[in-house]
DNA sequence: ATTGAGACCTGTCGGC
DNA sequence: TGCCGACAGGTCTCAA
Protein backbone atom coordinates (compact mmCIF):
# COMPACT_ATOMS: atom_id res chain seq x y z
CA UNK A 1 0.00 0.00 0.00
CA UNK A 2 2.98 2.33 0.17
CA UNK A 3 2.93 4.61 -2.03
CA UNK A 4 -0.40 3.73 -3.23
CA UNK A 5 -3.28 6.26 -3.94
CA UNK A 6 -6.78 4.90 -2.41
CA UNK A 7 -9.45 5.77 -4.59
CA UNK A 8 -12.39 4.01 -2.59
CA UNK A 9 -12.96 2.48 -0.13
CA UNK A 10 -15.78 0.01 0.32
CA UNK A 11 -17.40 -0.86 3.56
CA UNK A 12 -19.61 -3.71 3.63
CA UNK A 13 -20.98 -3.68 7.22
CA UNK A 14 -21.31 -0.92 9.48
CA UNK A 15 -19.32 -1.80 12.06
CA UNK A 16 -16.26 -4.42 13.38
CA UNK A 17 -16.04 -4.51 16.89
CA UNK A 18 -17.15 -1.15 17.20
CA UNK A 19 -18.96 1.28 14.42
CA UNK A 20 -16.22 2.79 11.50
CA UNK A 21 -16.14 6.50 12.24
CA UNK A 22 -18.80 9.00 10.75
CA UNK A 23 -17.39 9.68 7.03
CA UNK A 24 -14.61 6.74 7.25
CA UNK A 25 -14.57 5.90 3.35
CA UNK A 26 -15.07 9.45 2.61
CA UNK A 27 -12.05 10.37 4.29
CA UNK A 28 -9.64 7.84 3.43
CA UNK A 29 -10.90 8.50 -0.26
CA UNK A 30 -8.30 9.91 -1.99
CA UNK A 31 -5.32 9.53 0.18
CA UNK A 32 -2.34 7.83 -0.55
CA UNK A 33 -0.45 5.60 1.95
CA UNK A 34 2.91 7.64 2.80
CA UNK A 35 4.17 4.47 5.01
CA UNK A 36 2.51 1.49 6.76
CA UNK A 37 3.67 0.73 10.67
CA UNK A 38 3.04 -1.03 13.66
CA UNK A 39 2.68 -0.32 17.33
CA UNK A 40 2.04 -3.38 20.14
CA UNK A 41 -0.71 -5.08 18.02
CA UNK A 42 -1.99 -2.38 15.93
CA UNK A 43 -1.51 -1.53 12.63
CA UNK A 44 -0.90 2.01 11.31
CA UNK A 45 -1.35 3.92 8.09
CA UNK A 46 -0.13 7.00 6.96
CA UNK A 47 -1.77 8.82 5.04
CA UNK A 48 -1.27 11.93 3.16
CA UNK A 49 -4.57 13.64 3.90
CA UNK A 50 -2.85 14.16 7.68
CA UNK A 51 -4.58 11.17 9.17
CA UNK A 52 -3.75 7.74 9.95
CA UNK A 53 -5.80 4.79 9.43
CA UNK A 54 -5.62 2.48 13.21
CA UNK A 55 -6.23 -0.84 12.50
CA UNK A 56 -6.37 -3.95 14.44
CA UNK A 57 -6.61 -7.88 13.30
CA UNK A 58 -8.67 -8.84 16.56
CA UNK A 59 -8.27 -13.15 16.49
CA UNK A 60 -9.24 -13.45 12.95
CA UNK A 61 -8.59 -10.58 10.95
CA UNK A 62 -6.43 -10.54 7.81
CA UNK A 63 -6.01 -8.70 4.45
CA UNK A 64 -5.07 -10.07 1.38
CA UNK A 65 -4.05 -8.40 -1.80
CA UNK A 66 -6.30 -9.02 -5.12
CA UNK A 67 -6.67 -7.81 -8.85
CA UNK A 68 -9.45 -5.58 -9.30
CA UNK A 69 -12.56 -7.08 -10.06
CA UNK A 70 -11.63 -10.55 -9.71
CA UNK A 71 -13.69 -13.53 -9.23
CA UNK A 72 -12.99 -13.87 -5.61
CA UNK A 73 -13.01 -10.34 -4.54
CA UNK A 74 -15.94 -10.47 -2.45
CA UNK A 75 -16.02 -13.34 -0.38
CA UNK A 76 -17.84 -14.18 2.92
CA UNK A 77 -16.52 -12.27 5.77
CA UNK A 78 -14.73 -9.42 3.22
CA UNK A 79 -15.76 -6.48 5.44
CA UNK A 80 -13.36 -3.62 4.05
CA UNK A 81 -12.31 -2.89 0.46
CA UNK A 82 -9.58 -0.33 -0.63
CA UNK A 83 -9.83 0.20 -4.09
CA UNK A 84 -6.17 1.31 -5.30
CA UNK A 85 -5.77 3.66 -8.50
CA UNK A 86 -2.49 0.69 -8.98
CA UNK A 87 -5.75 -1.31 -9.97
CA UNK A 88 -5.24 -3.63 -6.76
CA UNK A 89 -7.74 -4.67 -4.01
CA UNK A 90 -6.85 -4.68 -0.63
CA UNK A 91 -9.31 -6.86 1.49
CA UNK A 92 -9.96 -6.40 5.07
CA UNK A 93 -11.83 -10.16 6.46
CA UNK A 94 -12.56 -10.84 9.94
CA UNK A 95 -14.74 -13.72 10.48
CA UNK A 96 -15.07 -13.25 14.09
CA UNK A 97 -15.40 -9.27 14.20
CA UNK A 98 -12.71 -8.73 16.78
CA UNK A 99 -10.77 -6.51 14.44
CA UNK A 100 -11.23 -2.43 14.51
CA UNK A 101 -10.65 0.42 12.58
CA UNK A 102 -10.35 4.12 13.02
CA UNK A 103 -8.83 7.09 11.70
CA UNK A 104 -6.86 9.70 13.71
CA UNK A 105 -5.61 12.92 12.62
CA UNK A 106 -1.27 12.68 13.29
CA UNK A 107 -1.70 14.95 15.93
CA UNK A 108 -4.13 13.31 17.92
CA UNK A 109 -2.43 9.35 17.66
CA UNK A 110 -0.27 9.59 20.98
CA UNK A 111 -3.21 9.86 22.53
CA UNK A 112 -5.66 7.65 21.18
CA UNK A 113 -7.68 5.50 23.73
CA UNK A 114 -5.78 2.37 22.17
CA UNK A 115 -2.40 3.59 21.93
CA UNK A 116 -2.36 5.66 25.16
CA UNK A 117 -0.35 3.74 28.07
CA UNK A 118 0.71 0.95 25.91
CA UNK A 119 3.65 -0.48 27.24
CA UNK A 120 7.08 -0.59 25.65
CA UNK A 121 7.35 -2.72 22.61
CA UNK A 122 8.84 -5.97 23.32
CA UNK A 123 11.62 -6.39 20.86
CA UNK A 124 12.74 -2.68 21.39
CA UNK A 125 16.14 -1.95 23.87
CA UNK A 126 13.91 0.04 25.89
CA UNK A 127 11.89 -3.18 26.48
CA UNK A 128 14.86 -4.71 29.51
CA UNK A 129 14.70 -6.36 33.11
CA UNK A 130 14.52 -3.73 34.89
CA UNK A 131 11.52 -2.31 33.28
CA UNK A 132 9.31 -5.10 33.87
CA UNK A 133 10.90 -5.53 37.20
CA UNK A 134 9.23 -1.94 37.40
CA UNK A 135 6.55 -2.37 35.48
CA UNK A 136 5.43 -5.09 37.94
CA UNK A 137 6.33 -3.18 41.19
CA UNK A 138 3.91 -3.94 43.85
CA UNK A 139 1.50 -5.73 41.79
CA UNK A 140 -0.44 -8.49 42.81
CA UNK A 141 -2.15 -10.08 40.04
CA UNK A 142 -0.40 -13.00 38.54
CA UNK A 143 3.11 -13.30 36.16
CA UNK A 144 0.68 -14.35 33.39
CA UNK A 145 -1.93 -11.61 33.72
CA UNK A 146 0.44 -9.00 33.88
CA UNK A 147 2.65 -10.57 30.51
CA UNK A 148 -1.44 -10.18 29.03
CA UNK A 149 -1.85 -6.42 30.20
CA UNK A 150 -0.35 -4.21 27.54
CA UNK A 151 0.75 -1.42 30.00
CA UNK A 152 3.20 -3.50 30.95
CA UNK A 153 4.86 -5.32 27.78
CA UNK A 154 3.07 -4.56 24.34
CA UNK A 155 1.43 -6.93 22.29
CA UNK A 156 1.99 -10.11 24.03
CA UNK A 157 -0.68 -12.36 23.68
CA UNK A 158 -1.57 -15.46 25.72
CA UNK A 159 0.01 -18.03 23.71
CA UNK A 160 3.38 -16.06 23.69
CA UNK A 161 2.65 -15.29 27.41
CA UNK A 162 2.44 -19.15 28.13
CA UNK A 163 5.75 -19.54 25.95
CA UNK A 164 7.85 -17.20 26.83
CA UNK A 165 7.16 -17.98 30.67
CA UNK A 166 7.81 -21.44 30.24
CA UNK A 167 11.11 -20.51 28.49
CA UNK A 168 12.30 -18.41 31.40
CA UNK A 169 11.46 -21.64 33.58
CA UNK A 170 9.06 -19.08 35.93
CA UNK A 171 5.48 -20.81 36.89
CA UNK A 172 2.90 -18.50 35.65
CA UNK A 173 0.64 -19.02 38.94
CA UNK A 174 3.94 -16.42 41.06
CA UNK A 175 3.16 -12.85 41.67
CA UNK A 176 3.97 -10.33 39.40
CA UNK A 177 5.64 -8.30 42.20
CA UNK A 178 7.99 -11.43 42.59
CA UNK A 179 10.33 -9.98 39.49
CA UNK A 180 11.06 -6.55 41.32
CA UNK A 181 12.12 -8.27 44.19
CA UNK A 182 15.54 -7.80 44.40
CA UNK A 183 16.40 -11.18 46.49
CA UNK A 184 13.38 -12.57 45.56
CA UNK A 185 13.66 -16.15 43.75
CA UNK A 186 13.84 -17.20 41.28
CA UNK A 187 17.24 -15.17 40.75
CA UNK A 188 17.01 -12.68 38.05
CA UNK A 189 13.87 -14.03 36.73
CA UNK A 190 12.99 -10.84 35.65
CA UNK A 191 16.06 -10.54 32.82
CA UNK A 192 15.23 -14.13 32.40
CA UNK A 193 11.94 -13.30 31.23
CA UNK A 194 12.93 -10.88 29.06
CA UNK A 195 15.32 -12.95 26.73
CA UNK A 196 12.77 -15.44 26.75
CA UNK A 197 9.83 -12.86 25.37
CA UNK A 198 12.30 -11.61 22.79
CA UNK A 199 13.05 -14.97 21.27
CA UNK A 200 9.97 -16.13 21.51
CA UNK A 201 8.61 -13.15 19.62
CA UNK A 202 11.53 -13.33 16.96
CA UNK A 203 10.91 -16.98 16.44
CA UNK A 204 7.55 -16.57 15.40
CA UNK A 205 8.33 -13.84 13.17
CA UNK A 206 10.77 -15.86 11.35
CA UNK A 207 8.06 -18.72 11.28
CA UNK A 208 6.26 -16.63 9.27
CA UNK A 209 8.50 -15.87 6.19
CA UNK A 210 9.93 -19.84 6.73
CA UNK A 211 7.15 -21.66 5.88
CA UNK A 212 7.43 -24.97 7.33
CA UNK A 213 4.77 -27.28 9.01
CA UNK A 214 2.77 -25.88 11.89
CA UNK A 215 3.63 -28.89 14.38
CA UNK A 216 5.46 -28.54 16.82
CA UNK A 217 5.21 -24.86 17.25
CA UNK A 218 4.68 -24.81 20.49
CA UNK A 219 6.32 -25.58 23.77
CA UNK A 220 2.91 -25.37 26.13
CA UNK A 221 0.53 -24.02 24.66
CA UNK A 222 -2.26 -26.69 23.64
CA UNK A 223 -0.26 -29.38 25.22
CA UNK A 224 -2.38 -30.13 28.42
CA UNK A 225 -1.46 -33.96 29.76
CA UNK A 226 1.61 -33.99 27.29
CA UNK A 227 5.72 -34.09 28.25
CA UNK A 228 6.96 -30.92 28.62
CA UNK A 229 9.55 -30.40 26.01
CA UNK A 230 12.44 -28.96 27.96
CA UNK A 231 15.67 -31.22 27.64
CA UNK A 232 14.85 -34.04 30.60
CA UNK A 233 12.27 -32.76 31.99
CA UNK A 234 10.29 -35.51 33.22
CA UNK A 235 7.31 -32.96 33.87
CA UNK A 236 3.72 -33.29 31.71
CA UNK A 237 1.87 -29.86 30.98
CA UNK A 238 -1.07 -28.75 33.08
CA UNK A 239 -3.22 -26.24 32.26
CA UNK A 240 -5.84 -23.47 34.02
CA UNK A 241 -7.02 -20.40 33.15
CA UNK A 242 -6.17 -17.29 34.57
CA UNK A 243 -7.65 -14.37 34.26
CA UNK A 244 -10.44 -16.04 31.59
CA UNK A 245 -7.85 -17.50 29.64
CA UNK A 246 -6.46 -20.69 29.27
CA UNK A 247 -2.81 -21.08 31.10
CA UNK A 248 -0.41 -23.80 30.44
CA UNK A 249 2.82 -24.66 31.93
CA UNK A 250 4.86 -27.43 33.20
CA UNK A 251 4.82 -27.61 37.14
CA UNK A 252 8.25 -29.72 36.82
CA UNK A 253 10.41 -26.68 35.38
CA UNK A 254 8.47 -23.88 35.96
CA UNK A 255 9.17 -22.46 39.53
C1' DA B 1 -6.84 2.02 41.87
C1' DT B 2 -6.30 -2.49 40.89
C1' DT B 3 -8.08 -6.74 39.54
C1' DG B 4 -11.09 -10.12 37.64
C1' DA B 5 -15.16 -11.61 35.24
C1' DG B 6 -18.21 -11.17 31.42
C1' DA B 7 -19.32 -9.74 26.73
C1' DC B 8 -18.44 -9.62 22.01
C1' DC B 9 -18.26 -13.26 17.54
C1' DT B 10 -18.13 -17.37 14.78
C1' DG B 11 -15.54 -21.50 13.12
C1' DT B 12 -14.17 -25.76 14.98
C1' DC B 13 -14.42 -29.74 17.69
C1' DG B 14 -16.01 -33.31 20.92
C1' DG B 15 -19.92 -35.76 22.57
C1' DC B 16 -24.35 -37.70 22.03
C1' DT C 1 -24.88 -38.18 9.96
C1' DG C 2 -26.32 -34.25 12.31
C1' DC C 3 -27.11 -31.35 16.03
C1' DC C 4 -25.60 -28.72 20.12
C1' DG C 5 -22.85 -26.83 23.50
C1' DA C 6 -18.21 -25.54 24.80
C1' DC C 7 -14.26 -23.21 23.55
C1' DA C 8 -10.60 -20.17 21.51
C1' DG C 9 -8.54 -15.53 20.99
C1' DG C 10 -7.88 -9.64 22.21
C1' DT C 11 -9.81 -5.82 24.18
C1' DC C 12 -13.36 -3.20 26.30
C1' DT C 13 -16.76 -2.50 30.02
C1' DC C 14 -18.40 -3.12 34.37
C1' DA C 15 -18.32 -4.44 39.11
C1' DA C 16 -16.06 -5.87 43.33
Amino acid sequence: MVGARIERVELRRPDLRSPFPRRFAQRVAGATTRAVTRRAKYLLAQLSSGDSLLMHLGMSGSFRVVVAGAADEAGAHDHVVFHLASGADVVFNDPRRFGFMDLVSASRLDSHPSLRGLGPEPLSDAFDAATLARACAGKRTSIKAALLDQRVVAGLGNIYAVEALHRAGISPLRRASILAAPGGAPRDAAGRLVAAIKQVLAEAIDRQTATRPSTERFRVYDRERERCRRRRCPGVIRRRTQAGRSTFYCPVCQR
